[in-house]
DNA sequence: CGGAGTTATCTTGAATTCAAGATAAATTAT
DNA sequence: ATAATTTATCTTGAATTCAAGATAACTCCG
C-alpha cells in the first residue's frame, strides 16, 4: 500500500539526503507539504475572486466587514488586526476600496480619531455573492 | 475530551454562523487553519534567517543552490522555477545577492542565453549553517 | 484644568513582486 | 544557410506591503 508517487517535495528531501544526509528532515516534510498545498490552493482562490472583480486583499476586507454583522461597520483598527497588516497597509486598502465604491466612510461619533469603514450597498451585494462562491470552491478543493 | 478551546479560526467560522447561517463552513475551518499555521509559522522561521543575516527569500535562493549539490550551480531558469517566482523577480534576486558577495556569475558555454549563478565561497558557508539550524527550528516548531 | 502618556490613523520611502514587453541566442524547418 | 520560431533573460512600470515617523485625539492624574 507505500505509495511511491514522488511529489516535489519529495524531490527537495532527496536533494537534501544526498547533499547533507546528517538532516532530521521529517518536520521539512510536513512544513514544505503544508506551504506546498496553500500555493497550489491560492490561484484556485483566487480564480472566484477574481470572477467578482476582487483580488485577494479585497476579498478578504470585505469579507471581514460582511460577517461582522449589521450594520457592516468597523474602525480601521479593528479591520487591520483582524487582517494581520499594519496601519499603513490598511490606510491604502481603505483608499482603494472608496474609489470603487465598495466601502464608505464616515466619521466616528465616540472617537474623532477614527474614520469608520462600512460596506456600500453595492460592496455588500458583491461580497455577499462572492463569499457564498467561496466556500462553494473551498469545499470543492477537497 | 472534545477541546473547547476556542482559537482565531473558531471566532470567524461563529461570526459566518451567525451572519449566513446556510453556509457548510467545514472545508474553511481546515483552510483557515492550514492559513493560521503558516501565518504563526512565519515570523519563526524568519527569526533563525536573520540570525544569519538573510531574509526569507535569500535563505530560499541559497538553499536552493546548497541542495541542487556541487558545484553548487543552477542557471537563472532553472532557479526560477524552483523558487516559483517570475524570471524578473529572479533577476532582481541574483542582483542582490551578488552585491552581498553571496552567489557569483558566469558564462554558460553552452548556451550564452544564460550567465550561470553560483554559490560563492561565504555564500556556502552561510547557508550551510543557515540551513542546518533552519532544520532544528523546523523541529521545534512542532 | 493642563501636561504626560497613550491610542488611532496617516504619511513617507524603501523593498519585493509581477505582468508585459524587449532583446538576444539557440533551434527548427525549408 | 536563413527565416521563423522558441527559449532564456532582462527591463520597465505598477501594485502591494511594511517600518518608522508624524499628527491628532483621547485619558488620566495631580
Amino acid at each position: 500500500m507505500s505509495e511511491k508517487q514522488l511529489d516535489g517535495v519529495d524531490a527537495i528531501l532527496n536533494q537534501w539526503r544526498a547533499e547533507k544526509p546528517e538532516l532530521e528532515l521529517s518536520a521539512m516534510a510536513i512544513i514544505g507539504r503544508l506551504k506546498r498545498c496553500e500555493a497550489l490552493m491560492q490561484p484556485q482562490l483566487e480564480k472566484v475572486f477574481s470572477q467578482h472583480g476582487l483580488s485577494f486583499w479585497e476579498f478578504d476586507v470585505l469579507a471581514t466587514l460582511l460577517r461582522s454583522g449589521k450594520p457592516y461597520c468597523l474602525a480601521p483598527t479593528e479591520l487591520f488586526s483582524a487582517l494581520m497588516v499594519t496601519s499603513g497597509t490598511m490606510t491604502h486598502r481603505m483608499s482603494q476600496l472608496e474609489k470603487k465604491g465598495l466601502i464608505e466612510r464616515f466619521i466616528n461619533e465616540n472617537d474623532a480619531r477614527s474614520k469608520l469603514v462600512k460596506l456600500s450597498a453595492s460592496g455588500f451585494e458583491i461580497i455577499n455573492k462572492a463569499v457564498d462562491e467561496h466556500v462553494e470552491n473551498e469545499r470543492n478543493i477537497f
